[in-house]
DNA sequence: GCATAACTTAACTTCATGGTTAAGTATCAA
DNA sequence: TTGATACTTAACCATGAAGTTAAGTTATGC
């Protein structure tokens, strides 16, 4: 019973693949939510710009947004990073030899 | 003393985002290399293209090829994987609650 | 040496991405 | 009620990504 998960990790590592949408995940690293201009004032691009971006991570699931007034609130969703991260493991085994104890242990408990 | 690796991984994430390159790590998988004509043949896809998603993976450091004679080997080439796995690995907090025994692994030998 | 197999390169098409500026819609504050 | 703040939408542009077909190289095998 395996989810097709093509497209959804698709998403997810394109989102991650831009450096800009990186950087927002990591003002959101806090748990806290954040505003999208407080988001964008780090950056040098416009808005809309920002906006898009969000809207990339917001249609890979990376982020919700909650609209209060006349302000949206960003918060991190990090589900998808779980599926894209199950993905990699199962190449792990080809750089345990330079890993540490995370290799050995999940080889440990796979079978 | 961090390392720059804004744009390995924008390359990893990015080579990583195609359904035809995980397919074909995933091909790869076994450890034993591969000939391209040997990748490309469960493709519906023509042989350029294949040639293009392995120049992508070759670029991201992700596939090694080998000529010999007139066949190319591939092989898989995990370390670019590993920066991915650990730069996600610091949102792992935000999903961990829902998360099996990799993740409490992971953390009781972390620390 | 000649055909075939295994790639490679080139030229081209189409569509997505990441950016812009400019204009539009709410909402809050005075 | 008017002006500023906070976001949104629209229209556009340049570049790059993913595919195609066609032609070009370089080995092998007979």
């Amino acid at each position: 019973m395996v989810k097709y998960q093509g497209p959804e990790l698709d998403r997810t590592f394109a989102a991650l693949a831009d450096p800009t949408r990186r950087a927002l995940l990591m003002q959101l690293e806090s748990g806290e939510g954040r505003s999208v201009s407080e988001l964008a004032r780090p950056f040098a691009i416009s808005l809309p710009a920002v906006m898009k971006h969000l809207d990339v991570l917001s249609d890979a699931g990376l982020v919700s947004r909650i609209k209060t007034g006349r302000t949206v609130t960003c918060r991190i969703e990090a589900g998808p990073m779980e599926e894209a991260m199950q993905w990699l493991v199962r190449y792990q085994k080809f750089w345990e030899a330079s890993l540490d104890r995370l290799a050995a242990l999940v080889e440990e408990s796979g079978e």
